[in-house]
DNA sequence: ATGGTTTTTACTGCGTC
DNA sequence: GACGCGGTAAAAACCAT
């Protein structure tokens, strides 16, 4: 399409510019009617039924038109393609190793030393660079899965905190930025006191839990986090706000727990469990019945447990209500 | 890897609306 | 008959060793 001069268009040409785009659609999956791709609107719809097949496609090429070669040059703003197998898509400077210069003549000792000073530099800036890069998506999910679980600023200036300090003592080699991320962001919420189980946390990763749970054992190691294990009473809110549950009951199902830690019976048991079963048994003592499929809708945690567990902190409550 | 503990799954029976 | 609840047994998951 590199024409040199302004023409107006025959109809021949038009006919055949027709049958090229015809060429690269196919027929719709739903009634096997003819696509027509809408440029416009960056869609491909079906002429019959009005499918939309594909949405928001995207023009990759240029804006401009050039009617000379000369225009072209002018114009253009691109340079070499990319490619998806460099961390920074082929864009960073390359210095050849070989003292050459363009021509293949060997360089003179002056140049030389030059060259490799810029060599040294040049490696400094791509590796810093590469870092900023890795922490900046590395950021921008923990900020996405922060928002996802409803946490607040604070968690997530910790996570990324420590995802920082995981940055600076090597600890990602081997590791995925996301599962670090994660574990990092794991971690934040647990020190925060607004503890997310191990499975919401999973639900907005892209990383598996196992590798969440392992890389978490290892960040937390390694940086030596001081992490105690969650307290039920920081799931309570939530748990009651969920179920539209009273001040009231929150209030009661925290001291059902306290009672429970006195009577040494939470040890051992998850958490979110023992906080699952405070907040069911509190709903009946304020008469403001939940039922525990709703409960255990909440929480994540089976009836069962919320079974054994309440009955628990009930005998706990009745059974040594002082000691 | 192993064994002990906890949680989950699946099923059953009972009472109520 | 569906629902909420309680219990049980076996499977699965978890944890320390």
């Amino acid at each position: 399409m590199t024409d040199t001069s302004i023409r107006q268009r025959t109809s021949e040409e038009e006919r055949a510019e027709e049958e090229e785009s015809s060429e690269s659609t196919t027929t719709c999956p739903e009634c096997g009617g003819r696509l027509e791709s809408d440029s416009e609107h960056g869609e491909t719809v079906c002429q019959d039924c009005g499918l939309v097949v594909e949405e928001d496609a995207v023009d990759r090429g240029p804006e401009w038109r050039a009617f000379d070669s000369a225009e072209k040059d002018q114009k253009s703003r691109v340079g070499a393609p990319t490619t998806n197998m460099m961390h920074d898509k082929g864009l960073s400077t390359n210095i050849g190793w070989q003292d050459k210069d363009a021509y293949g003549n060997t360089l003179s000792s002056r140049q030389r030393e030059k060259m490799q000073r810029l060599r040294t530099w040049n490696e400094r800036f791509r590796t810093r660079d590469s870092k900023e890069r890795n922490l900046k998506q590395a950021l921008g999910e923990i900020d996405r899965m922060a928002s996802a679980l409803g946490l607040p600023e604070n968690v997530r200036e910790t996570a990324s905190v420590i995802y920082r300090r995981a940055l600076s003592e090597d600890l990602l080699p081997g590791r995925s930025i996301e599962g670090v991320a994660t574990s990092a962001l794991y971690a934040a919420a647990r020190q925060a006191g607004t503890p997310r189980s191990l499975d919401e946390i999973t639900d907005v990763s892209r990383v598996e839990k196992d590798e969440i749970a392992r890389t978490y054992r290892y960040v937390v190691r390694e940086l030596s986090l001081e992490i105690q294990p969650a307290d039920p009473e920081s799931y309570v809110p939530r748990f009651a706000s969920d179920l539209d549950l009273s001040d009231e009951s929150e209030r009661r199902a925290r001291e059902l727990l306290r009672n429970a830690k006195e009577a040494g019976i939470h040890s051992g048991k998850s958490p979110v469990g023992l906080a699952a079963a405070s907040v069911y048994a509190a709903s009946l003592l304020t008469n403001e019945k939940v039922t525990q499929s709703e409960v255990s809708d909440v929480a994540n945690i089976s009836e069962v447990t919320i079974r054994n567990r309440y009955h628990e902190l009930l005998e706990a409550e009745s059974g040594a209500p002082s000691l």
